[in-house]
DNA sequence: CCGGATCCGTAGAGATACTG
DNA sequence: CAGTATCTCTACGGATCCGG
């Protein structure tokens, strides 16, 4: 077994872990799918596939499974998801916040609101922005 | 000229943002170096060289120029960072956090401020997952 | 059938070298 | 010193396979 991402983590942070841990772990809490991961769990629990399809609700041409299962690995050994595998057919796994990750979530969740609440200050600058470009090049 | 990041993005944006437009400002703020930016800022303005040094300082291995750059412009661009350009040489830019942005990189201080102090739960469950996982690899 | 693991192709992140 | 052009390489997505 190999385990590019996990456990290959785990090996190459020999060296990468010691110079500055805590980055990592705010690396992986902000990452792409970390942050819409635990927002969503937040909620609730969910299934793998259920995950999946909400995030795909919120994204647009959601997160693939391979992933999703490779955020959820890292998000898991960081202790913040908690994964519930169920021995039955057809499988399934639950995954859910730990007390860890129900902190990281909710200061997450908190700046995705902000960041909802201050679109419209964000749209007004961009445009700013955009018109000042576009008239330098005209200019030119 | 093609401006493939900046001016890039305001057109590929068109059918981009329109599908789900905070997420994405969510990606600025959150991106590997948007975090580190916006927590140098908060602290006191910086020149562009003194941004460089200062994130090199907690990010062993730091960031390029060019990623500098492209994080800045795009900060810039969503009105999270002011930009003053002082026509002297050798040139000189300053870079300093609006309102906007102070509100945002408070959140993501606090943040970076919960991961460093969680960092030794995180280091525990790492090492009991790494652990089960050895196990695992023993036993087959 | 579900939850992944693996292999491979691509786009975008990233470092390096160059310019005003 | 600040920023761009060019090249490299990794992160990500897609297809496929597998174990339960």
């Amino acid at each position: 077994m190999t385990v590019s991402t996990v456990t290959g983590a785990a090996s190459r942070t020999v060296s990468a872990e010691a110079m500055c841990p805590y980055r990592l772990v705010l690396e992986h809490v902000t990452s792409r799918w970390g942050v819409l991961v635990l927002i969503e769990l937040l909620e609730r629990p969910h299934r793998f596939s259920e995950l999946r399809r909400a995030i795909g609700r919120v994204s647009e041409k959601g997160v693939s499974e391979k992933m999703l299962a490779q955020t959820l690995q890292t998000l898991e050994r960081d202790g913040l998801v908690h994964r519930d595998a169920r021995p039955v057919i057809p499988p399934r796994v639950d995954y859910s916040l730990t007390g860890l990750g129900r902190e990281a979530a909710e200061q997450v969740r908190t700046l995705a609101e902000w960041t909802h609440r201050r679109m419209p200050d964000v749209a007004r600058a961009r445009q700013t922005y955009d018109e000042a470009r576009t008239d330098a090049v005209r200019a030119s």
